[in-house]
RNA sequence: GCUCCGGUGGUGUAGCCUGGACAAACAUAACGGCCUUUCGAGCCGUUGAUCGCGGGUUCAAAUCCCGCCCGGAGCACCA
């Protein structure tokens, strides 16, 4: 703490992909840190692969809004992209002062040789020697895989993928930001390095992946003589159920297996978004789990507990039905009016009316398939906010007559209670359930008072988010 | 193979550094009850773990030491 004026963190993502599950963990600590310390939280793009990891331009726009959702804005933004000359003057300094080294040795070569601990050819020549073929570099007089630049390390340290690692390479892919303007490119260790020095970084809270790269990222602080941050390696976090690795939604989403980055069965947060999980329940989620080192394995029990929490005082309740079949309610003569509360605990917000209106001393409803499956002759069943009902036959039609008594007395006998709708009454919907199939059904009317984006609960179905009204789509969060 | 992490109820984690109040905590799931109305939400409660295996140190070990087994991450001219 007080080797530092100012807390300063940073979320470093490359935009080749929007934001998962898994990036909440280090952005959230990092944004609470800051917070926490009255300190500056800082987003910067790592965007410095055009040819492996090429940066997608949407991207860049769809990270900072992944994070304005979790409430992480970032206070300061940088692109690394930008920042090339200043990348370039510190090789070269490092090249002069021989802390680096520019390695001309095929990949191959030079991994047999740091195998063993052994310098290569190039590591001993003169600066100078160096300082030409550093211009040489960016002058274009390597191709591509000719030339890299390296950091001298110790050439016998126990892991070798420590030993002279690679700074800067030549990549001549065209970049979506500057195009062809340049043709060597840091890389990460490099520019990460740099850039947490130039930025004033004080603590890095970064996934364990990262672990060995904060042991290579020492060296040029050391020969620079900075002080390094304090850092923090959390675990990598794993979905139970949904997909988060970058490279295997893009390849899915080019195969048409997934609808796109917000497909519901994907970790990102897109797709959580999409759902009706909410920022506040993600939060909880990493507050949760914590900066600890271990991985943790989120379950979608556990985000749904947690969404269930935020999203349960809020969600007005409506009737879902799920494949209506009809029931038949017969000996029925006078009419009669559900009032069902928009809220059970909010009685504040209204009720909803379903009016039944018998002809001839019947009349027609609506049940999902589950219920009307499960009904036999003589059982009896509540309607929820109606009456009680006796089966009398379910073949060929499923019928049914009123039997006296209220819920409580529905209680008594143990009752199941059911939702229904008057036929012709519900509007058609469609819920986008979490494996992506899509389930049609009848919502009440008064769903559509709803607002495109906000959460129900359709009664005894699940929690959903109202995707939009005018096809009235709405996407299953959870239970 | 090498380097580094983990293994605690069905599931996900806390506790381990600084042994003792841990007859192990929290959440979730399951089960039961309640509710002017959800057999799927809510509320209340119950069940459920000899803390990977074996040995050692100690008056005392989930916690310390040794060995073994199992799992994960990293070992790029990616980030």
């Amino acid at each position: 703490m007080d080797r530092f004026d100012d807390v300063r963190t940073r979320f470093a993502p490359n935009p080749d992909g929007p934001l998962h599950l898994g990036n909440a963990r280090p952005v959230i600590l990092c944004h609470e840190y800051a917070k926490m310390y009255d300190g500056t939280f800082i987003l910067r793009y790592e965007d410095t692969s055009p040819d492996v990891k090429a940066p997608i331009p949407e991207m860049y726009e769809a990270i900072m809004e992944d994070l304005r959702w979790l409430g992480a804005e970032p206070d300061e933004v940088y692109y690394q992209s930008d920042r090339l000359e200043l990348y370039y003057r510190y090789a070269r300094m490092l090249l002069e002062m021989g802390a680096a080294y520019v390695c001309t040795c095929p990949p191959e070569r030079f991994k047999e040789l740091y195998m063993r601990g052994e310098p290569c050819p190039c590591r001993g020549l003169s600066p100078q020697v160096h300082i030409d073929r550093w211009e040489g570099m960016l002058g274009g007089l390597y191709r591509k895989g000719e030339a890299v630049v390296r950091i001298k390390t110790d050439l016998r340290h126990p892991n070798p993928a420590v030993r002279d690692w690679p700074a800067l390479r030549v990549a001549t892919a065209p970049h979506p930001r500057v195009g062809t303007r340049y043709r060597v490119w840091p890389l990460y260790n490099f520019s990460c390095a740099i850039d947490d020095h130039e930025m004033g970084i004080s603590h890095i809270i970064r996934g364990k992946e990262h672990e060995v790269n904060t042991v290579r990222q020492r060296y040029i602080y050391k020969y620079l003589g900075w002080d390094y941050p304090e850092v923090l390696s959390v675990g990598r976090l794993s979905l139970e159920a949904g997909v988060l690795s970058k490279s295997k939604i893009r390849a899915g989403i080019e195969a048409g297996t997934y609808i796109g980055w917000d497909d519901p069965r994907l970790g990102t947060l897109m797709a959580l978004r999409r759902r009706g999980i909410q920022p506040e329940a993600v939060r909880m989620l990493m507050l949760e789990i914590g900066p600890k080192g271990v991985e943790a394995r989120i379950s979608w029990d556990n985000i749904a507990a947690l969404n269930r929490r935020v999203v349960e005082p809020r969600a007005n309740r409506y009737f879902f039905i799920e494949n209506p079949k009809p029931l038949r309610i017969v000996g029925l003569n006078k009419p009669l009016e559900a009032k069902l509360p928009l809220h059970p605990d909010h009685p504040e917000r209204g009720v909803r009316r379903l009016r039944v209106e018998p002809e001839d001393g019947a009349v027609d409803l609506q049940i999902a398939e589950r219920d009307a499956e499960r009904l036999r002759p003589g059982e009896r069943v509540r309607l929820m906010g109606l009456m009680n009902i006796e089966v009398r036959e379910t073949e060929p039609n499923l019928e049914a007559e009123p039997i006296p008594g209220d819920h409580l007395e529905a209680r008594r006998m143990g009752l199941a209670f059911i939702h229904w709708l008057p036929k012709g009454l519900g509007v058609e919907a469609e819920v986008v359930m979490p494996d992506a199939s899509r389930i049609k059904g009848l919502v009440e009317p008064l769903c559509l008072e709803e607002e495109a984006g906000s959460i129900v609960q359709f009664e005894r179905f699940g929690f959903a988010r109202i995707d939009s009204l005018k096809p009235l789509v709405a996407y299953y969060a959870h239970r």
